[in-house]
DNA sequence: CATATCATGATGTTATACAATCTATCAGAG
DNA sequence: CTCTGATAGATTGTATAACATCATGATATG
């Protein structure tokens, strides 16, 4: 439960973490690898106590994820993991593609050796969870290399978006993602390491468009935008009956 | 003061407004319009006596600032109203060349009369507040412009995205203006929303990159790369010796 | 004059309390 | 038996007090 969910302690610079990033950042993780399902209601008090704090570092903890639209907070009703609805998964796309262009091509001019170098071995342990079944865990590695992209980028602000982006992209894909999903991604995230080494801009965009297409088409957006949120939200709990 | 810093009550949607949301609505305009400069610090106790409220409320307040990067908090050490440097200026440029691209795009597939028809009304207040001198209503209005174009993207991310740019743009604006700054920026937002409401996507594209170059070239962005972020906080108080 | 020490003030966090609101249970009406 | 409404319990929103921690500035010391 430590070695696994690591990017909670892979924060890298010194133990400056302050017990409300380690609170956050357990949560995030928890709702990144989908142990905490789109819809689950995220009680203040029992998390407290799960992890030995007071309810205010609780609340800080919730209101940064709400800020990153990963969690939706209701007033007087508590925080819920969101549960994008299919126009907003849409939108995240669209958004995506805005800014995975800008990023990509960013990336090409400032990508150092040692940048590039992180990410080849980031690619084989997302290959490697993918291959071991941990869908949770390949997601969220494929989520941290395309942050680790935005870093290459050298923009904090495009940083910081395309980290709601990521995550909401994990949300989407946990909720919409149509039966056996086979990650091809494996080696479009290959290749489009390759073409940012080679510093080919209009490769990599382009590559960087396909592989953000291709993510959505194994998506399931297109059906039921009648039914509302209620019905993709609980469809894993209501198989009964 | 009061219908002056009109984005406070001008919130819209019926009186759901929680004093916590005033609060935070307050700061941020005051920070907006400048009568809380880059670099102040942000006393918790004081702002809880000013607005009536407790701590609680401040720094909730502060927290959802500083997730925009309009505030900065240093552990320990409070809260100061950010102070971009020289190369986060030069980021946030670049971040909003790559949104507002995608912004102007969607802007003018989804755009409404309706919404073109209030933008109007927006310019025509924007260049009273240029005429009156009144910099500190002009720049926030001038933000105000961008934020209801990407309300005209719908597309929720990248709307929130902009409201963290345009507030950041306008911090950058206050501290880095070079002396008498004539906001040639007027009819440019004229010909911007003309070329919108003709579904003009080439020309409304290309005069919003120009139009982003033109707020960038009026600053002094160039001169000391060199000296800290404190050297350019304080240029204005240090003028002497 | 420089450095070390200490007092003051501000922040970070907890705990407690209580009003407002939501949720769920249950009884009674239809 | 189902639906409706009332009531009790739980949860959230806010305030307040208390205290540990850290920062800053003043004072004292070498």
């Amino acid at each position: 439960m430590s070695e696994l969910s690591s990017s909670v302690e892979t924060e890298g610079k010194s133990g400056s973490m302050a017990q409300d990033d380690i609170v956050y950042a357990h949560i995030f993780d928890a709702i990144l690898e989908r142990r905490l399902p789109p819809g689950t209601k995220l009680n203040e008090e029992a998390l407290g106590d799960i992890f030995g704090v007071s309810r205010t570092i609780i609340r800080r903890s919730l209101l940064r994820l709400s800020h990153e639209q990963v969690v939706v907070i209701r007033p007087n009703r508590g925080a819920i993991v969101a549960a994008p609805s299919v126009e907003e998964a849409k939108q995240v796309f669209i958004a995506r593609q805005a800014l995975e262009a800008a990023i990509t091509e960013l990336a090409v001019m400032n990508a150092t050796a040692k940048q590039i170098s992180s990410l080849r071995k980031l690619i084989v342990l997302e290959n490697a969870a993918t291959n071991q079944g941990d869908l949770g865990k390949a997601i969220r590695l494929s989520g941290e290399f395309h942050l680790q992209l935005a870093e290459m980028s050298a923009n904090v602000p495009l940083l910081n978006f395309q980290r709601s982006l990521v995550s909401l992209t994990s949300l989407i894909i946990a909720q919409y993602e149509v039966g056996n999903s086979t990650p091809c991604v494996l080696d479009e995230h290959s290749r489009l390491l390759d073409a940012i080494e080679a510093k080919d801009v209009v490769t990599a965009c382009q590559l960087m468009q396909e592989h953000l297409k291709h993510i959505e088409s194994k998506l399931n957006l297109d059906g039921e935008t009648v039914s509302s949120d209620l019905h993709v939200v609980f469809s894993n709990v209501l198989k009964k009956k």
